[in-house]
This record gives C-alpha cells, structure tokens and sequence, in this order.
DNA sequence: CCGGACTCCTGGTTGC
DNA sequence: TGCAACCAGGAGTCCG
C-alpha cells in the first residue's frame, strides 16, 4: 500500500527522467486505469501526446506532473498496488502495465515509463491546475485541491490540523486516515505511529489531550521521516519500484502485520482486529483508549 | 457532520 | 492436484 514515503520514492526517481522530457507516444493497455479520467483514452493520449514536462510534485498520496504550460498536469495514484517503471524504449512490457509513455528527455536521452498496476485501483489522469488557497503562487490539480497538506509539507499547519481535530466527532485512526485532514497516511503507517504514540485506533479526538495529540503528530512524521529515509537508500534511479508492505519498508514496523508476535515495547502480544474493512494493529496493553478526564477503556 | 455499506480489482493464499 | 472462496484495502459515492 503506497503511502507517502513510497509516493515520495517515486516522485524523486521521476525528476531526473520526466523534468524537461517531452512525451512522444502514448498507449492505453487497460482503459480501466483511466477511471479518474474525464474522457475517453483517445483524449488521455491526445492531450498528453507531444507535451513537455516540469518536475513532478506531490501532495499525500497524489503525484502530479505538470506540463511545461502550467496549465494542466498528469496526475497519477498509486492505489493499492500502483508502481512507475522507468524502461529502456524497446524493453518488453511487463504483465499488469496498463500505460506506456515514451519520451525524450534532453540529458538522459529517450525513456518508457510505464504504469503497472495490479488491482487497478490507482489511475492516471490529465487535469486541469488551479491556485491552492492557502499558499500565493502555489497550484495543484483540480482534482486533488480537497487533499489536506501532508504532515512533512513545509506549509502543513500544525495548530490548525490540532483545531480541526479536537473539533471533530470521530476517532483518531479514523482521523489519520481521512486524507481531507492530513494526507499521506495509510493503514501501515496510521498503526505505526499509534503504536509509538501508545494510542488506541479508536480513541475518540475529543477526549485526546492537546499533548496527547502533538506527541501523535510527532510520531507520524518520525515514522514517514524514517520510511522515507529508508526508501531513499534502497532506491535505485534506474528503476522507480514501489511495492508497499512487502517492499522495502517492512523490515522496520513493529505493530503492523505482526499480530501475535511481542509487543516491542512490553513483550505482550501484537492483536489484530478489523476497523474500518482493513486491519488494525496495536498492543492492549500499551495502547488503551482514554475518556476525558482520566484512563480507561 | 458522521459513519457504514458498497464499489472498483486480481494475485496469492487457504480450505476442502 | 484442482478449484473455489477468501483476503488485502485507498478513495469516492451514496444513503440513513
């Protein structure tokens, strides 16, 4: 599950491969993957056909790449299984690649990138960039603008996501993963820093204590902090990869994935329980919910 | 505003 | 061994 350590991979190995390139052809293998498109295939690759690119940017889990006329950009999401591949032109085309680019980049000379996707449930599109309302200058995809700032963003607003979430009537890991809050958190890395932030996923926002809440914040910056530290020496610039829990990032977790094994921290152990149709990981015994005004649950 | 159900999807695993 | 059922879940939409 690409979060946005992983995203953070791809958009990083892009840069050197897409920024100044100039697409020449493109082919649709499975119309399914342009589901967020707003138009048939045959508009994707006409409109994307011949442009020049930018650097690519990111918000969350969405990665843009913007065309040199600063008016539109393709925005992809990874989903559940997305990868971007950088290839040799005539390299053969993997099983599950559902859209091939080429394109000249003048440095680096002609490339593929191809979109793989297993479960289809990433996508690419073309739309349109409008100003963000909070930064003068800044643009983003139409189609992302309801995407909060992710935690690691310079411009992320850490007073007003504390405000928003004393004010909400919900629960944390449902908070966290509610990417119209804070972006970029997914079910590995939300159980990851529950656990270090020893926060039970269904503490309700209300009852959590402004310290309580800024300890949290901290955690999940020092758990993408280090999942992209990690991400960053396995990556080979040849090769943009992403493989989510199973890649290169799972040796490190220490709640997610391991229930029955000890908790890190006090030996018990690790419990998995369903939330939300996907899997919580935690400790009951580090991590318990507390009502306001003391502890229990 | 909130949450639950539903949808999209298929390779790998489990169970009979 | 064969095959069906089940599982993983990001995000949008709809509905109560």
């Amino acid at each position: 599950m690409p979060e946005l350590p992983e995203v953070e991979v791809v958009r990083s190995g892009l840069i050197p491969a897409v920024t100044g390139a100039t697409v020449w052809r493109v082919e649709v293998l499975d119309e399914r993957s342009l589901r967020r498109h707003p138009g048939p295939s045959e508009d994707f690759v006409d409109r994307l056909t011949g442009v020049s690119l930018v650097a690519p940017s990111r918000r969350g889990k969405y990665l843009w790449v913007p065309f040199a006329d600063a008016e539109e950009a393709l925005v992809v999401h990874l989903g559940m299984s997305g990868q971007v591949l950088l290839r040799d032109v005539d390299a053969p085309v993997a099983k599950l690649t559902r859209i091939v680019m080429w394109m000249d980049q003048p440095a680096h000379g002609p490339v593929r990138v191809d979109f793989v996707d297993q479960r289809i449930f990433g996508s690419m599109a073309i739309d349109r960039l409008v100003p963000t309302s909070d930064v003068a200058g800044e643009r983003i995809p139409a189609s992302v603008a309801h995407i909060a700032r992710d935690p690691m963003d310079p411009h992320f607003d850490d007073r007003q996501f504390f405000d928003r979430l004393a004010r909400r009537d919900t629960t944390i890991k449902r908070a966290l993963l509610d990417q119209t809050l804070v972006s970029g958190i997914g079910n590995i890395y939300a159980d990851e820093a529950l656990w270090a932030a020893r926060v039970h996923y269904d503490q309700p926002t209300r009852a959590l204590s402004r310290p309580r809440a800024r300890a949290l914040l901290a955690e999940v910056r020092e758990v993408l902090g280090k999942a992209l530290a990690e991400g960053g020496t396995s990556f080979d610039a040849q090769y943009v990869n992403v493989n989510g829990a199973s890649g290169y990032f799972a040796h490190s977790l220490n709640a997610y994935g391991r229930q029955g094994e000890p908790c890190p921290r006090c030996g018990r152990p690790i419990v998995r329980e369903v939330f939300m149709n996907r899997g919580s990981h935690f400790c009951p015994t580090c991590q318990r919910v507390r009502v306001a005004g003391g502890a229990r649950g």
